[in-house]
DNA sequence: CCTGTATTTGGCAATATAGCCAAGTAGCCA
DNA sequence: TGGCTACTTGGCTATATTGCCAAATACAGG
């Protein structure tokens, strides 16, 4: 039998995977990486930030597990783990078309 | 076509709505509301927080769209809008366990 | 070895989030 | 009306996140 805190810990561990997408930058990250994998320098360019502020970024991707990193001569590669992250999008999406849905109701 | 500006503003949508999500207790309270509807009281038991605190974690995902409420006589009842959401821990967990896969990898 | 490029890390300021208590609002029932 | 229960909101503090700059590290090529 579960105790509570066998569960808190679950639901906390999902939790910080769900946290660690929950930025608009790293959604476009994992988009570009459910492509194809990206160094560093590509994923700053698409993003348009700071180089810095893309590898912090990364590195909380990695922490949680979502991304792979591999080192090749200069630069350094990232791709996705498990590819059915995208799946997330489709529900997400979803959502924003039951809310749209919902308001255009109270418009009419 | 769509232009940057269009771009960044999905993928914020998106980050609103899964930032929305990133939460154990927001968690407890979508996986229970899968099962059926709850009122506030009976989210409160279950969580062990202060109602308040409770009620704004309501708040949060009713603003994400990812909850509807109703009031009944005394009590507002929450239920999920739509169920995909249950979809993501699927893919949570597969994340979980390919990382726990990959450290057993390293211990061996 | 020296230089340039790619990436990570430290540090900091601005902003956002979480949780509690206290106070306010709303509906029920006597 | 008055009191009770259910819920939300305001206000506060503690903590976490974000993004930049600057500095450190790693590697390739001459």
């Amino acid at each position: 039998m579960k105790s509570d805190n066998d569960r808190l810990a679950l639901y906390e561990a999902r939790a910080r995977i769900i946290k660690a997408m929950a930025h608009p930058s790293r959604l476009i990250i994992i988009d570009e990486l459910a492509k194809e994998e990206r160094c560093v320098c590509e994923l700053t360019e698409i993003i348009g930030a700071d180089t810095s502020t893309v590898s912090k970024h990364l590195s909380v991707l990695r922490n949680a597990g979502i991304v792979l990193d591999e080192k090749r001569g200069n630069q350094v590669y990232y791709r996705l783990r498990v590819s059915c992250i995208l799946d997330f999008f489709g529900c997400v999406e979803s959502v924003m078309q039951a809310v749209a849905r919902d308001q255009m109701r109270l418009v009419r």
